[in-house]
DNA sequence: GTCTATAATCAGATAGAC
DNA sequence: GTCTATCTGATTATAGAC
């Protein structure tokens, strides 16, 4: 790889971690491109020679979230129970929320789920990631981990829901509870339900 | 009451409504004040005179909503076990989103929050709601119905977060469930968990 | 209160020089 | 590819007549 393209890399990564953090700030919508090219440091004409759209800025960060959940899932033991992983998984999803680096996007906006679903690198990634997860899940069901009446497409939307989950800003406001805290407080309501034992 | 301020009333209802189901439809940013107008059938200038902003509109949308709660709350038996009248409340949001009637505001908008904060009737409608579902969650707490180790706090937002829980959504997009088997779907999520009992 | 017409602003996207 | 300057369209909000 020559200079030129491995400056070119380094820039667009550091488009895509403002975009990022941005997103994860203020959500899509409040995010502007001014903002994003101020803080890259680069004027919005060059940042449109970079990414053809705002929702192609954040269809990027996207795709950098979901490779960063694939390397974390890659450095999981393969052979241990899949319960364990899942809620590794879903541990390490909150903790990117609480460290302000989960991107926010509106499930409702139409042209930006168009934007991601034409988007290869997303959809990639999302299929491995639900597939991987998928796996695990059937395993947890099968073993009488998992409750084996639900529908497991219904278990993967609540873990995905997890990077969204207004309870963990709701518990950070308030301001009574520690990061970690939160982390297994939000993982007890999921895996264990509110009810009593 | 006069022919006038009944008449004022009703259109007044009427925009609440419009609203109402522009927030659950589109969401908060995407609704515009046009769009509103011309479904309420009056000039944008004339609902400036009866909300004087689009927060405000927002705002009346919720409060609307809160009120409907707080009607279904009274009709619930008052010597009926908590963990039920809370599993009804919780079932009563689930349906009114199936409906595409509960409205969707970013939590992240600070100028939508201030008009929220600063909006009294809203304010004592959430306190109010708050008061009672978190007495119940105590009492049942105390019964052994909800699991005592939970924080009162954590548990009412999880209830409150059911109101924009992408997992409702995303079952109903999927199309393989009913409306009711996606209500009992995610009320055996919250209450018991994912795992296997 | 309701209307038409318009202000004022903002944000996404582009032109064209270098 | 990067810049300055600009376009274009959409959107909140208001002026002023009736």
């Amino acid at each position: 790889m020559s200079f030129k393209q491995r400056m070119l890399q380094v820039r667009e990564e550091t488009i895509v971690h403002v975009v990022n953090r941005l997103l994860a700030e203020k959500g899509f919508d409040a995010m502007t491109v001014d903002e994003v090219a101020a803080q890259v440091g680069i004027a919005k004409a060059s940042l449109y020679k970079h990414f053809p759209s705002k929702e192609d800025l954040a269809a990027a960060a996207m795709v950098h979230v979901m490779q960063q959940a694939q390397d974390f899932i890659r450095a999981l033991p393969a052979d241990a129970p899949p319960l364990d992983n899942l809620r590794a998984v879903v541990r390490w999803v909150l903790q990117v929320k609480l460290a302000g680096d989960m991107p926010n996007l509106p499930s409702q906006n139409s042209s930006l789920r168009a934007a991601l679903i034409a988007n290869r690198d997303y959809m990639d990634g999302l299929m491995e990631l639900s597939d991987r997860l998928g796996g695990w899940i059937e395993a947890a069901q099968a073993a009488g981990a998992l409750n084996p009446e639900l529908p497991p497409i219904a278990i993967l939307y609540t873990f995905f829901a997890r990077a969204c989950d207004p309870v963990v800003e709701f518990l950070q406001i308030g301001g009574l509870f520690e990061q970690a805290q939160i982390v297994e407080l939000v993982l007890t309501t999921c895996f264990n339900g509110l009810n009593a034992r």
